[in-house]
DNA sequence: CCTCGACGATCAGGATACGCATAAATGTCC
DNA sequence: GGACATTTATGCGTATCCTGATCGTCGAGG
């Protein structure tokens, strides 16, 4: 999943740059709020990190635009104080969540992890597909219940799949979601790691849709297939 | 385990700090509820002592803050004198514990015990994994039966994992929780003492989770492995 | 029905970052 | 001041990742 951080203060965005990275996020950081915006309306995120707070634009004008130009990834506002009135201008513009700052950093996690899980129209934190069951909270796999160990990005692959089962996903898109900003685009790594993990997995998780992508289905959801 | 004492008396204070220090808990204390707050806000804490009687803010106030901000870990209350009305106010505002002064160091550390191993969802004071066996009460470890001598940094790495068995946890959760304030986080003591503890109870007992952390598991969680 | 082209799958080698282990330096407590 | 615990520093080994080449397969068109 790929993250987006806007926060102007470079200490604590580098903080939670490397903190996200730690917990399995590809992760841009941008500390300014035209930069920001701009990152935000060009690239795929699952979700952004927005302060408010921010010198020249100020973040809920940011995320106004977004949201007139129908960007819809869940955006997590954090704010300076406790201010009830920034929260209602905050949700008002399109936010998804609201943290007051300082907060904890197992909190923000937690709180990101929901906002990604519902957008993906999850409700649980364990997505399960056939015989395979992928817990986000824990980042544990399991194969008709014997756990799996996954490196991290056939980790990251997986769970991009697993969050949209049933659709058809671009190899562009992967890369879009699992990688950073810069990251060569034409190389055949996703292919590599499919293939991986359908050797941990077996074949039948992942189905090829041949000039199109891939697609994880759930046996489940056709009763013939 | 890392505690949070705001107590404005600075002997007490002190006192109780080194006293916690010595049953091995990481231990950051604060005089006055203004700081205190703050400190609760940014932190990890596994508990909060925290004294009624503050000067400028009230401890109440700052409770109250706390839990209407979503900080949950539990917090074992002091107060003055066997007041009743205090102890009712201190639980209205979200206090998982009450004791009044004077009190005994020792029934203080039992209580802040079963508060932290109530928050981290274990029933017992014994925490076990495979042949692994720890004694919260008694702070002794046996491996098969057999005491073993663990360092100070040793045990409060164990413990912290113990308690959350089988969730995978970052290098940087962990010093947050068995280190205090102030500490260099880029340093490579966690690898250290894993390590050591390996040696000590079999390299099995803590799991490497390449590029994410470390993780604990109990083999009787896991039929087959 | 066969052939060819394009796309995807697979494999193996090399680069790299990560974690491990050890020793040396520093700190702390009697 | 000595013993022990803790931290820092450093080299080594290896899992993981990426690259590029080759092999396999699907499907359209002849």
């Amino acid at each position: 999943m790929r993250i987006l951080i806007v926060e102007d203060e470079p200490t604590l965005g580098q903080q939670l740059k490397s903190t996200l990275e730690q917990n399995g996020y590809a992760v841009d950081l941008s500390t300014d709020g035209e930069d920001g915006h701009f990152l935000g309306s060009t690239e795929e995120y699952d979700a952004v990190i927005l302060d408010l707070g921010l010198p020249e634009i100020d973040g809920l004008t940011v995320l106004g635009m977004w949201r007139k130009e129908g960007r819809k990834f869940p955006v997590l506002v954090l704010t300076a104080r406790d201010s009830w009135s920034d929260k209602v201008a905050g949700l008002d513009a399109g936010a998804d969540d609201y943290l007051a700052k300082p907060f904890q950093t197992e909190e923000l996690i937690a709180r990101l992890r929901a906002l990604i899980r519902r957008a993906s129209g999850n409700t649980s934190s364990e997505l399960t597909a056939g015989d395979v069951r992928l817990d986000t909270r824990s980042g544990r796999v399991t194969l008709k219940g014997e756990p799996v160990k996954l490196t991290a990005q056939e980790y990251k692959l997986l769970s991009y799949l697993m969050h949209h089962k049933g659709k058809v996903v671009s190899r562009t898109e992967l890369i879009e979601h699992i990688y950073d900003q810069d990251f060569d685009r034409d190389s055949n790594t996703i292919e590599v790691f499919v293939t991986r993990i359908r050797k941990k997995l077996g074949a039948e998780v992942i189905t090829t849709i041949r000039g199109l992508g891939y697609s994880l289905d759930d046996p489940a959801d056709q009763p013939r297939a």
